[in-house]
DNA sequence: CAAAGCTATGATAGCGCTGTCATAGGTTGT
DNA sequence: ACAACCTATGACAGCGCTATCATAGCTTTG
């Protein structure tokens, strides 16, 4: 607006320019300028920089009058310009394999929160999406220049480590453990779940065991350690059932359904997501099977819903937020140049007994 | 790579740098631009930018080194700066209030898919982070230059308007209806829901009505609306809870608790979301009520779990993927120069009757 | 075969900002 | 009183890319 009068751009005008002249610029955006503000207030465009940027640089008066020329003129600043003069973005990003599941949206949530908080802005890029794996994701999130990156999982392409590597930004891996992880790592052990699942059920007596397991990377490592350790216990051949993703209440029933459809009888179902162990729920409670007596069921991840349906959902409490929290916590320090504790942190889990199993 | 050995920056090596020469820069950021990878492939930097962004105007073989230089240098385009010189990101920002709701999750999803197969990245914004108001969101957003923007809800401050109108992007409002849009509007009308249910639920005979109902602006107006219907017929006094946001399972179940520790004896509850309902459903099943026949429970937007909970829930479908997808469509057509057909969209909504009322 | 047009490539000059160094003016210490 | 230092501000030169115009080498046309 201050500056729409003073010059208008386009071929017109430049036409009827004497030739001579150093040619006003063709390309201008037309939007305001930190040397727009700095005209009006007087000063240069650098002071107005600090201003905005360390005003601990500038006298009480000089902010003053800076502020009111970026309230008068409407200014936003250009992060594309200062990004690309200072290297800094103020952008992390976060690489998640869908939205569509409440585990990894809980840890997202108050890593957003700590990042907005400190002045940075959350990019998710969502890896599930069929049509792009996640080393084209990764360069298109990379060609932002983001100052740090969060993924989930450990297992990325040569490509993308290398990638990640020359990036020389701070990287956290999350939701798994690894000895050998690209930088930082905030998970928990998923073989160590299968275990204690199996364990606990096995303790409380049920023996017909029956999987119902979404095709997720960490959920199949869980199932695997979980029939292992029932095969420790001797007991073989379980029914398993496999359903797409992204898991919901449908792909739950629906599996509890082809279940007994093929004549399996468990007396105790794991689920690979309390969202699919609430669809064994329902579909139990709809055919008058009674949960638990006739048979169990167990979740993974103690969603908000766990401890509120009926029966309450027996499950593997994992602190999802903590993930959160850690890796933000890691990442800021880090950016900031402060040692960031230790790097590699097992969350650990826990197994929730209520009333479904 | 391809650069390290050249021009190892820093303090110690400018000052040996005899002062006559031009200097070299103490600024690069050692990563492979595209100068170095015109270099390899013996083209001017131009091309390379050519053969990335307009290859039709490039030689097959032109485009075969380079592909190959890029290949070999790893080189990651800096859409910082490229952003910066063409005024074009690439980037679609979206504005919504938590991803802990699953309803918006389901129409971003789409417009996410969407947009990354058109090249564009999606920038979340989250508006229900306490410290940070819609406004301050919109400015840090807005200082990333994105393409164009999408806002969830129809009520924003004047400033955010003003600053929306002289960032000169498509804007489109989503979720809710208003005869003066910013720019483009996909939604439905709540006034209309709310009628709606009122109607539905007092023609099947019910007369001891509920609300459960969460602190979001648009759950309000469909209460209103409710309320009013009701009071068409008659009916006034009516029973209502609040809950605060994010809706939970725990939220439902609490607010029905609260209802009949309060002493009402609702014969139909009906709720701001599906996920409070559930809750209701969950509590009523724990206190050994009947449902539909000691009291019905109505949902709202139909999530993916409405259909599969014992007994189904009764809801109001609204085609949340469809608001996505109206969005994207929109915005790639008017980013791409085209016509965008009619740009406020009334998606509409359902009542869904099942099992629960 | 000259004029005109087309195609592939290049040179130049920014986009809007900040790192870096320079400088004017003030303060301090002896 | 003067060097030594500090503080607030400014000048300058890029960050890595693309819009724009220019140009060399073709093909087309009457």
């Amino acid at each position: 607006m201050a500056r729409s009068a003073s010059s208008p751009p386009g071929r017109k005008a430049l036409r009827e320019t004497p030739p001579s002249e150093p040619r006003t610029s063709t390309r201008s955006t037309g939007s305001v300028t930190l040397g727009d503000v700095a005209k009006l207030a007087g000063v240069s465009p650098i002071t107005v920089s600090r201003a905005l940027n360390h005003p601990e640089l500038v006298t009480p008066e000089t902010l003053e009058t800076v502020r009111q020329a970026i309230a008068e003129t409407g200014y936003v600043p250009n992060l594309l310009a200062g990004g690309l003069a200072s290297s800094r973005t103020k952008l992390v990003a976060a690489i998640i394999p869908t939205l569509g599941n409440a585990m990894f949206i809980d840890t997202i949530q108050p890593l957003n929160d700590l990042l907005t908080g400190a002045g940075y802005q959350l990019l998710l890029g969502l890896s599930g999406f069929p049509t792009t794996d996640e080393q084209e994701l990764l360069k298109g999130i990379l060609s932002r220049r983001p100052d740090a990156i969060v993924l989930t999982g450990v297992n990325h392409s040569d490509e993308s480590r290398q990638r990640l590597k020359a990036a020389k930004i701070p990287v956290v891996e999350m939701w798994d453990l690894t000895p050998a992880p690209i930088d930082s790592l905030v998970g928990f052990s998923h073989e160590k779940v299968g275990k204690a699942v199996a364990d606990f059920l096995f303790h409380k007596g049920y023996r017909r065991f029956a999987l119902v397991c979404a095709g997720d990377e960490r959920a199949r490592i869980r199932r695997r350690s979980f029939l292992e350790a029932l095969g420790g216990f001797g007991l073989e051949s379980l029914a398993t059932v496999d359903v797409p993703t992204p898991t919901t209440v449908r792909m739950g029933r629906e599996g509890m359904a082809r279940l007994l459809a093929d004549g399996h009888r468990p007396d105790a179902v794991f689920c690979s997501s309390d969202v699919l162990a609430h669809g064994v729920l329902a579909e139990a409670q709809s055919r008058g099977l009674r949960v638990p007596e006739d048979v169990a069921v167990m979740g993974f991840a103690d969603l908000d819903f766990a401890a509120y349906t009926f029966p309450a959902l027996s499950t593997v409490h994992v602190d999802r937020a903590a993930i959160g929290t850690r890796a933000a916590e890691i990442l800021l320090a880090r950016l900031g140049g402060k040692p960031a504790g230790p790097t590699m942190v097992d969350i650990g889990f826990e197994i929730i007994e209520r009333a479904s199993a």
